[in-house]
DNA sequence: TTATTTTTTGATAGCGCTATCACAATTTTT
DNA sequence: AAAAATTGTGATAGCGCTATCAAAAAATAA
């Protein structure tokens, strides 16, 4: 009836309190919070009334130390240049881990570059089933935190990294491929391309994709605007005069996010210039906006949602390498051209 | 030199492995480890030479209890229906609490309603500094996050708790009310409003404000849309062709988010109706979307980078309450018209 | 040289909790 | 009724780490 250890004051309340004050042993109030079941109705209703009296607040961490089990809490680190389409993938991802009881934790880096070490420190300090890497780009953070690994990693979005477990590459060149090749058919010749954001690798990604069509096709590849600003309306708006004015001939206009042709289109009206007739113009992403602009604009989008839900099932069958691990079919997970009458 | 506690075999590599490695005691790898510079340069080359050896990972946890100090780690718990001013303000929060050196996880409870006792375990098991709800309206995780309270909690976009610490609410009720006085200042009479989220306390706020304004100059409140759907660019493209069949005089149109006036524009330019002359339309939010759409968008802002820094001030005050607490101006937060073309 | 201060080092004892196992209390079976 | 199975309960011993303090080693002063 006497738990004998000697005990230093924190302060705090713990487990020992609540069971001395209830006149049981601690592991009958550990159980009783637990496992209620298996504790006499009496007994519960003591404890309960000693944690409600002392104002008893469970030591998670304490829990953790000495269960050594896992929460299921998963950490996504990224940073914030995610445009729509990057958005939905993780989305989903995040709504297919929460149907197994997973609760995700974001982390944005952009704050933080400057103190990593802070960063890798507070990741591993909640005993997570996995770390996602959603989009980082920085070598140096990738690096820390590999380096500590003691979980699984997961990395999206940029190249493989062959220390890693998982990596998961959407094809964004692919998809700015078959929009470009889409363009060409349709009988465009003089077509630029529109980049923002140049210094992030997925825009490179969708900057090479326009590149690999071109050429494919004998295109010239000089009507091109690759700048470091970020991907948004204005930085559309504000370009569209620099294009027209180096190349006055342009007939097709390839941005590489919604929100750059977003602000084409803007400008495209305030200089009267009607789209499709004088200029077609195309997106990346198919974001909302994307469909009820006017002219709606013509746009490409990896299956977003699909590979979310894939990427889910691929952690969690690291977390739990129980599950049969039957290679799953990954030919669906081809990028969509929505066609609308921007081209 | 030995160690003699006894130790069961959990397949980790302990401090207690690499000290025997290294042919010293436990607390000069700790020390190595965290104070390196109080251990003598032989040591802790020979510890460093063990810990690579055995490829030992440190176990914050066990380090978290045994020291009992506090993660610099802040959790803010938030929905998915932020729009562009609300997550300026989550961003300049973090920003601020990034200079103090503090990490920000953000959860978003949207995917846990279903599980909120898991959510709950998340945030208490970790040693956070802090908790922040960020516009969290549903009551029942508020209460539960109430009930564990063991640290600070502030309480960011809804009505304020008495339980909670700090409750912060920016006043959009305010904003609105003065964007429709300047509405109406201008001569328009015929002044409709569409909602969109009527189910969030924040857009009915936004609502209420227009309605003290027109009910004060003695105007009709009846020209309104107050919809469940998300304030999205679709809502407002589709919303639009119902008000003008429901008052054909409207005059003005105020939207409680750009993204719905966004979408009230486009369908005006489909429909060919000249903006602003046969119908004024505003926006919420000063949105970048808002300052390069054509016509640009009258539209209101609260100051939220401000708001952000501000907050970040009163929660580190919470958390290290030594700090002086002089009570700050909070007059400077006022809401400020974005005059633009749309009106 | 010896006495004193300073710096390094490690054995010990917990942090607050849970796994384990043995023993008591109850229920079921023979 | 006694024997066997089941359930309820608590003392003990850690989980992997760090605070503490005393002892040892090194540096400085006398």
């Amino acid at each position: 009836m006497q738990d004998t250890k000697k005990r230093r004051n924190t302060g705090q309340i713990t487990l020992f309190d609540v069971a001395k004050y209830a006149g049981v042993g601690t592991m009958t109030v550990s159980r009783a919070l637990r496992t209620p079941e298996r504790v006499s109705d009496k007994l519960r209703k003591k404890i309960q009334t000693a944690i409600d009296d002392l104002g008893y607040k469970p030591n998670v961490v304490a829990s953790l130390l000495a269960s050594a089990s896992a929460n299921r809490l998963i950490a996504v680190v990224t940073t914030k240049i995610c445009d729509h389409s990057t958005r939905i993938l993780l989305n989903s991802l995040q709504t297919s881990l929460a149907k197994d009881g997973y609760t995700t934790l974001i982390i944005e880096t952009y704050h933080y570059h400057k103190n990593e070490a802070q960063l890798i420190n507070a990741l591993y300090s909640q005993n997570l089933a996995a770390i996602v890497l959603f989009y980082v780009e920085n070598p140096t953070i990738i690096e820390k935190i590999v380096h500590r690994k003691t979980l699984p990693i997961i990395n999206i979005g940029i190249q493989s990294y062959s220390c890693i477990n998982i990596n998961i590459q959407p094809d964004d060149s692919l998809a700015m491929l078959m929009l470009t090749e889409y363009v060409i058919k349709q009988g465009y010749r003089h077509i630029g391309l529109l980049c923002a954001n140049q210094q992030y690798h997925l825009f490179q990604q969708r900057l090479h994709g326009w590149h690999r069509a071109m050429l494919a096709h004998h295109l010239p590849t000089h009507r091109i605007i690759n700048a470091a600003k970020p991907a948004s309306f204005a930085t559309g708006s504000e370009l569209l005069p620099e294009m027209l004015l180096n190349w006055p001939e342009l007939d097709a206009l390839i941005c590489t996010t919604d929100e750059l042709a977003g602000g084409v289109l803007n400008e495209c009206h305030r200089r009267h210039i009607r789209v499709p007739y004088q200029l077609a113009v195309c997106g990346f992403g198919d974001s909302e906006f994307s469909q009820v602009c006017v002219p709606p604009l013509t746009t490409v989008a990896l299956p977003a949602e699909l590979m979310g839900q894939h990427t889910a099932t691929l952690l969690l069958k690291q977390i739990c390498p129980d599950i049969d691990d039957t290679e799953t079919d990954l030919s669906f997970l081809i990028p969509i051209i929505k066609t609308r009458a921007s081209l």
